[in-house]
DNA sequence: AACCTCAAATACAGCGCTGTAAAATGCAGC
DNA sequence: GCTGCATTTTACAGCGCTGTATTTGAGGTT
């Protein structure tokens, strides 16, 4: 039993060959406590002779962690959430964390369930993509869970760290692009009733700042998150006879995609006669025709954010608030904007 | 540190209280080893009124696992695997298993590193939905590490559990419902090389229990699995000008996407004058209009077998093969079929 | 050369659980 | 009431790692 050749080398076996004790061999692993470099060097070697892979069972028990964070989000089968939460998994794998991936259904109750309730295995941490958490729940949790909030549904009074892209920029950025090749009549289109705020300043930042006013008729709230929604909502607007924008921008993809469903029904060429943009770049491009253009959050980036603030985070400390970058990704549905037109 | 009140409770102190021993708590809990009803229920009390749940770190570390199981996929951002592996996720939670999601993104090299190298996390098994892997790649694998195969990229050749659904049978109830109100010119529509062979023998089957004949002609292999690659093929049938089918049965749900829009935007009226079913019901039916018909395959069903079958393997042991069950959910795409038209 | 300081390395207990082997208990049958 | 045997329960040594307290030793000072 005691290291046949075959076997998962242990941190005992390592110690052996490099000639040095089993914590020594553990600070090297670990790097949390110096070690000389000659010593270092040897103990890596025997790493690297033997193949030694950490136990992670055991290092959790030592440690008293399980070694296991909580991803939840509303529901994995969305397309922007499952993409987020593929990024999840490649980040965690840094700091040897597995990622248990919850489904709240977007249910304030399974929200607050998994930062109040004991789970079947012990959690080092949640990460949460809210709908529903109000700023109370967030207080009522476990102090000694660390938590990171995720997206758009969470304002300065939820006293946790948060971390998100410039919705307000990112708005503005987009509107800014319809802009750019003279477009005048923007159209905005947003899900009641919170209608993507911070989104809609950033439409309404663009505009002024092109000196053109924003037209509130021309902003509309749809019933729901759905395409179907933003399709009947602008649909009837365009029935309705009102001089047709020649661009719209929606608050996320699929209302876009409903927006060009609605055009498109309507003999309206997207993007010839209407440009549009999307924003959250989830993965159905290739369904859409035309493609969409979009804003892009960086999601390697916003999962790295958050997996360092939740590593980072201690018991008492003050909320830390992070701004993950975006990127506009041009695609035919604002085909030749910036291309001479 | 001796069970102090509000620290979670061991395995000793449900024995102190229950007035066993350690190992008797562990039976208990384990439910391996027979324990006398008596012992049993004041053991449950015991571990009721303490609120203890067992610790998995250690638990692992005394069974020498690590209590982590792989998912592989191509891609989680693919609507299928997506909501497949939130399923898997539901049903790993009965095992005390968490799993860890990978992404092969269709590599062979991928898939085949998974099975063969060395993990960071030791793993306890291993679910995957194969694009390339060859039977000689799971001949290499470790054989201690239980694996189990998902999906139709499999055949008898590969040594392993397989679950599925049974898809010839699949496409043949797809293709029987199109038939069942009459239509007579169902085409059939699977990307190329490997076109979903089950699945066209089914619409074959089913046209030959009709009484009527395959015409070859109605078979079209699409480029890719892309909706724009069915939209191309379908495109250039339609406008080559022979006679329209008033049926499609496309392989996958995203092909019946693309064949949709090819119809529509030829001005055919589905399912008025064209009626499509697809195949893989991936979440995306409020996207698309009409609201697509399409095989279900029990995704729940199929995330339980597989992690049955992987519990229950033994390394010698010979493959099992599982199928899951699907059901035909009815939806626009084919509306008026089985109501009088 | 003796002394001090501080960085580097060590020894070892213990994290909470399960497997093993040994002990206790219950229950026939006589 | 005792023996023999099957059933139930126990004691305890690990599983592989890290935290703590302690020892070692390198390098600088007098």
């Amino acid at each position: 039993m005691t290291s046949s050749p075959n076997m998962q080398a242990r941190l005992v076996d390592v110690a052996k060959v490099a000639g040095v004790s089993m914590k020594t061999v553990s600070n090297v692993v670990n790097g949390s406590v110096p070690v000389r470099e000659a010593t270092r060097k040897r103990v890596l070697a025997a790493i690297e002779q033997l193949g030694y892979r950490p136990n992670v069972a055991a290092r959790n028990l030592a440690k008293g962690r399980s070694g296991v964070i909580a991803f939840a989000v509303p529901q994995l089968d969305r397309p922007y959430f499952a993409s987020l939460a593929a990024r999840m998994l490649d980040e965690a794998e840094t700091y040897g964390w597995t990622v248990q991936i919850h489904q709240t259904g977007g249910q304030r109750e399974a929200e607050l369930a998994l930062l109040t309730e004991r789970q079947p295995v012990r959690l080092d941490g949640v990460v949460m993509s809210p709908l529903q958490l109000t700023p109370e729940d967030v207080h009522r949790r476990d102090p000694a869970l660390p938590l990171v909030l995720l997206g758009e549904n969470v304002d300065q009074s939820h006293r946790a760290d948060h971390v998100g892209i410039d919705n307000r920029e990112a708005g503005r950025a987009a509107t800014e692009h319809l802009l750019s090749d003279g477009r005048q009549r923007v159209m905005a289109l947003a899900p009641g009733p919170n209608l993507k705020v911070e989104r809609l300043h950033g439409y309404r930042d663009a505009l002024a700042a092109a000196g053109l006013g924003v037209d509130e008729d021309m902003v509309l709230a749809t019933e729901g998150v759905r395409g179907e929604d933003a399709e009947l909502t602008l649909g009837r607007w365009l029935d309705s006879g009102r001089p047709a924008p020649d661009a719209v921008f929606a608050a996320t993809d699929w209302l876009a995609m409903g927006a060009i469903r609605a055009l498109v029904l309507r003999g309206r060429k997207v993007p010839q006669q209407v440009a549009v943009v999307g924003f959250d770049d989830i993965p159905y491009d290739l369904a859409i025709l035309p493609t969409l253009t979009t804003v892009a959050p960086d999601r390697v980036a916003i999962a790295r954010l958050a997996l360092q603030a939740l590593r980072d985070q201690e018991p008492g400390g003050e909320p830390v608030r992070l701004r993950a970058p975006f990127s506009l990704v041009v695609r035919e549905s604002t085909a030749g904007i910036r291309r001479g037109r």
